[in-house]
DNA sequence: TAAAAATACTCCATAGGTATTTTAT
DNA sequence: ATAAAATACCTATGGAGTATTTTTA
């Protein structure tokens, strides 16, 4: 039996149905079924009573979920105990991060984070990932989520997420009904851009991109949020190359639509400086890498540089 | 943080030592090293204070120990109330084996079985493999442990445990002194056989182990069990091919040494009739491959037919 | 027939193995 | 010097992905 297993099963038990578990997961519906299905053999026990349009708990599914509820909040609270006896649980801890950040790893690694130190003082700066690099030789922040590919002396940047990209349309536009767009589909349409200056990475990404087709970018309009952004898109001015994540900023007048091309991926990094050596930033970093393996698996970065273990 | 992670801490919580408690996991000592290290890591606190001479728990590690144990105690206990809900724990179920197979897998699994469906009479005959063939076509038994390879009609038969063969050497033999020995040194030995009709495989393997220098066995006795083959060894008769796990029977005047030889092999497998589909017979055969993959890793046979799932 | 779960396969991350190095007494 | 844990490197199992099939209301 495996604590896999147990959280799995759970999410299927609170969803009742299968597809809708998978997601909450961050995993595909098949292995899930494979999971469950394993468990119930290791049981000899079936748990779930499937048809195709309802799932219910046996009455050995239902005594088995308390049981495993309770084993799950077992562990949770045997770690946070572990933690808390540890030395550590106090000080600062001041964070810069691009705002997609808030739309895929941050709410998540926040969230363990407090939990785990809630001792510690998070100062959290939304800024460029240009901006980032001022702020950590300055000293403002000990770490920084940016958007990759970056190089800065004296700063070590480690992948943890790359994700597909994908266009921003203004709804109406004539590419609206296709389904995914290809290089050549937008490559004469005026964009909107990150300024270069804040965002090096997205944009020598997106200069490169059409590149392929051998073009050269038509620039609209640059601008400093992902909001405004969107924003522009909405207004008609024209169109924005995102990571997938970003599309989840819903907005009244913007679609999104996938990018076929190979090479047309986002990476979101953690900067810090080189030498800097500090407990709280490896632990934030350690928790990055678990929310990206466990809940962004998909997209996790090509095992991302082993950054310096603590 | 892993199940796995918890009972290899327990382990080396109770035993004190890197090296025994991996014996005791079945595993070696480099993966607990690197699992406990991946705990600590995860936990941010050390659990164990090692030195070469001693492993002492932190304070941090004798809080958490008592955490673990509680959390794996659940874990059984949600098993066993899980599989006591399920049907099928009655009856009775008929299992022969040979006698090697007490040195092995079977202690272990009988364990696990007993204590899963304690409602389910077990009746346990050790019988040598060409007996065991009679038994299950005559109903005395529903299942059997025996060593391959065999054949017979409307009988499967499924690899579990692939064992390297051992020496049982004579103490006092010439050969005694040597750390391991190869086909060519035994095969002048005379040989201590179990009879070809009680032991097909093993006899098959042995002669085609010594064909392989173009010798034939000389063969010294016949015998019928295992505590029989490893007297007349002791009595200086001759010497016996054995399966590794064997090597655990000591006795007085007899050594075991290494058998150098790719394919000297010995397999342990179930035998089933084809056709009967028996629920407990599937879920024996579930726990022998559970065991034989955590316990006996190194050994596991490789990814034995599928036999037929329930 | 359509929505949902199960199956078939492919891939790769990681647990575990062996060999070796480091460390502390 | 030696025994034990840590590290390096390699292999292979099995969990997760995509594509497809099966199931049943």
């Amino acid at each position: 039996m495996e604590l896999r297993q147990l959280r799995y099963f759970v999410a299927v038990a609170e969803e009742r149905n299968f597809g809708r578990a998978a997601q909450r997961l961050h995993l595909s519906q098949p292995p899930l079924s494979t999971q469950i299905k394993a468990l119930e053999e290791e049981l000899g026990t079936t748990l779930l009573e499937r048809s195709t349009r309802r799932v219910a708990l046996t009455d050995a599914g239902r005594a088995f979920l308390g049981r495993a509820r309770e084993i799950l909040a077992a562990v949770e609270e045997a770690g946070a105990e572990a933690r808390g006896a540890a030395e550590g649980n106090r000080g600062r801890l001041a964070i810069g991060f691009v705002s997609s950040a808030t739309l895929s790893l941050l709410p998540t690694a926040l969230g363990i984070f407090r939990e785990r130190y809630p001792g510690v003082d998070l100062d959290l700066q939304e800024l460029a990932s240009g901006e980032q690099v001022d702020a950590l030789y300055e000293g403002r922040i000990e770490a920084g989520l940016v958007r990759l590919p970056m190089r800065s002396p004296e700063i070590h940047f480690e992948p943890l997420l790359e994700e597909p990209m994908i266009v921003a349309l203004p709804s109406g536009h004539a590419l609206e009904g296709r389904k995914s767009l290809s290089v050549r589909d937008i490559a004469p349409l005026p964009l909107i851009f990150f300024q270069r200056r804040l965002e090096p990475g997205s944009h020598a990404q997106i200069v490169e991109l059409l590149a392929t087709v051998g073009a050269l970018p038509r620039v609209a309009q640059y601008a400093v949020h992902l909001q405004t952004v969107i924003g522009l898109v909405a207004s008609g001015m024209g169109i924005a190359l995102l990571a997938e994540s970003s599309g989840n900023l819903h907005r009244e007048g913007v679609v999104y639509r996938k990018l076929r091309a190979a090479g047309a991926r986002s990476t979101l990094g953690l900067a810090r400086l080189d030498r800097e050596d500090s407990l709280l930033v490896d632990r934030f970093r350690e928790i990055l890498r678990e929310v990206a393996r466990r809940d962004f698996r998909r997209w996790t970065a090509p095992t991302g540089g082993n950054g310096k273990s603590p």
